[in-house]
DNA sequence: TACTATGCTGAGACAGCCTCAGGTTAAGGG
DNA sequence: CCCTTAACCTGAGGCTGTCTCAGCATAGTA
């Protein structure tokens, strides 16, 4: 019985796999930035000066590199999460984390619609890195809730919706919102108790 | 100078012109109503019996088609405006309203994108029924900031931000939450004075 | 040097979008 | 009833993009 990982993108064994293994990412990176989530593999593939075979071998599905290209991201917000545990005021640490990841769910358009796939599909390339976000974001929520700061029937899940909805919302804003999010900040002022 | 309508869908004027525009409105709807506004046109063309050229010289654009098959719910809802500011209280008519929006902006997958996009677009063909729903939109909150029930500094646009988020999730939302979306409740408590 | 697992290539099958040259027909006037 | 013509219809074909796979190349190893 060989662990069926689904379509784990990792870092390929051999030095010219790792080399255009990683060129197809930043190039995907330039790509998703510039086009969003939909921009053309083909391209992305001439632009990492590979051909499109060698694309699909790395990434089988254009999730899992959408995944790959923002894996860091994630693993920060995780990250910002602890730390924000730690040195914040709970209120305060829940809401410039929910600032944090709304910015990074809209990184490029698509993005977010991706995340909450994969955030409740079993076997996407990022759902391990989903479910650790889920936590920390659960637990800065609890801390919160905890603390009398939160209406205490507000779920995670509730949560992420607020956060997506939020995103898309950054996302698909045609005016140039990029300072603080009014929404979010609407959205705060709806779930304090 | 010919007044520039950019490509509004109109009915057309001979009788099997109008009996295809409404067999592909019709199939148009099943089709979105099934996989969302990224259905094949082929295949709309297709069930209604129809050739594809024919499909694109009543609707030019698929967003003159989405458009076009969603112009009456969007029509309904202005309508709808007008009787809940007549006949319930502020605070209940917004509320009710917006409850109707959500629904009507997440009739299938896709619609809230191309809705929002002809919203702040011009020349898109429901450019002028997307503004009549802004006006009713913005009258419904303003008598109920007006009644002192909604904080004053929420703007018509930030109203529609929250409402088009709310869609979004509700597009996207895995889980069958038919009922009234949590989402939209918590907005109201963040939007409440 | 020889072996082999790993990796690369790019032609090609397929699907969907969109256009346009050429053929058809509804509708109105004589 | 026929003519005329604007309105309409058709579908082949060019194009872009996705995804696969048979055959070739090579890094790493002994």
């Amino acid at each position: 019985m060989t662990d069926a990982k689904p379509y784990i993108a990792q870092r390929p064994k051999r030095a010219d796999g790792r080399r255009n293994y990683d060129a197809i990412l930043a190039a995907a990176r330039k790509a998703f930035e510039a086009s969003g989530a939909e921009a053309s593999l083909e391209d992305i593939a001439g632009q990492a000066g590979v051909a499109i075979g060698t694309l699909y071998r790395h990434f089988p599905t254009r999730a899992s590199l959408v995944e790959a290209a923002t894996r860091d991201g994630l693993a920060d917000l995780v990250a910002r999460a602890e730390r924000l545990a730690e040195e914040s005021e709970p209120l305060e640490a829940l809401a410039e984390w929910m600032r944090q990841a709304v910015r990074h769910f809209s990184t490029f358009r698509g993005l977010v619609g991706i995340l909450t796939q994969s955030m409740y599909d079993e076997g996407t390339s990022s759902h391990t890195m989903c479910s650790a976000m889920h936590s920390s974001g659960a637990d800065l929520l609890l801390a919160a809730q905890t603390a009398g700061r939160i209406r205490p029937d507000l779920t995670a899940d509730e949560l992420f919706d607020l956060l997506s909805g939020a995103a898309w919302v950054r996302e698909n804003s045609t005016a140039d919102r990029d300072g603080s999010p009014r929404f979010l900040e609407l959205i705060l002022e709806g779930i304090k108790e």
